[in-house]
DNA sequence: ATTTTGATGTTATAATGTAACATCAAAGTG
DNA sequence: CACTTTGATGTTACATTATAACATCAAAAT
């Protein structure tokens, strides 16, 4: 398990091998949703910067810096829940797109799982006979934690 | 296939046998639903009330009426694209609980479609292995349907 | 030095959802 | 039947989540 500096490292030459950036406030939203064991909305991202880095970030600018993050494989948006939570495995040699996500929906705690190949093979066969096309493979799964429970 | 009349009123009469009502609303929100092959926001059925019915219902008592539909089993929230859909097997003899929902993002069409028991048996291995407890066992695909992709 | 591009700021507003309290109507009770 | 109770709906206000449109700023490329 690597500290939270050598994460951000790894995510910062990781974009640079990307061509993007990984600027000072998007390692301030990665960082405090890796640091959180909770998944957190984009609001919960605000006051969290504020507090932690006295960095006043408007609502607009923590969604776009969501998107990017998104788009980089970094963060996961949990619709169910509405909110964010960084990538289990960031950086993975290979990014794992097929998760499982267990949230409990009292305090948001959040686990992410690997699919097994069956698994996704019987998810996407049932896409096909259904003439849809997958767009994003992710089940998320409304449940409570054991602490909560 | 049913068509719609039937389909209402066996969802009174089970309504009835629970000792519950499903009232004129209730109903043209359900019937709406149903009619629908695309799922529908909260705010999209008090158009279609109006359009349909001539009837006003606050956004308040379509949430109300909409919570009431789910508790019944006669509703599904699809929690990925904030909106709703009917059952597709409306109280058929036992209710689908374990069903994977496939939505086109663009169109939300949405198709249900029951889970192999041995899918079943793995989601909720690995909710075990994680302790937590499942509460609401449906899997929501973020597709894009044939005609949209 | 200047341009270009990407990142962020600002303002306004849309979309989704709920809390709290009032009213109304149906079903049971004396 | 009048009365009470309960469940359904109405009303108002507001919270939360999210985006559109346009302005500004800063890093990098030329």
């Amino acid at each position: 398990m690597k500290n939270i500096g050598d994460i951000i490292r790894l995510a910062e030459q990781y974009c640079e091998s990307r061509g993007t950036r990984l600027t000072k406030k998007r390692k301030h939203v990665l960082t405090a949703l890796i640091e959180s064991a909770k998944a957190l909305s984009a609001y919960d991202l605000i006051d969290v910067c504020r507090e932690k880095y006295g960095e006043d970030i408007p609502a607009m600018s923590v969604y776009r810096i969501l998107e990017f993050l998104e788009s980089e494989n970094l963060v996961h948006k949990l619709s169910t829940a509405s909110k964010y939570t960084s990538c289990e495995n960031i950086i993975g040699d290979k990014a794992r797109c097929y998760s499982q996500f267990l949230i409990c929906k009292s305090c948001s705690k959040v686990k992410e799982v690997g699919l097994k190949p069956s698994m996704i093979a019987e998810l996407q066969a049932t896409v096909k006979d259904a003439s849809f096309k997958l767009v994003n493979p992710q089940l998320e799964m409304n449940c409570l934690c054991d602490d909560c429970a």
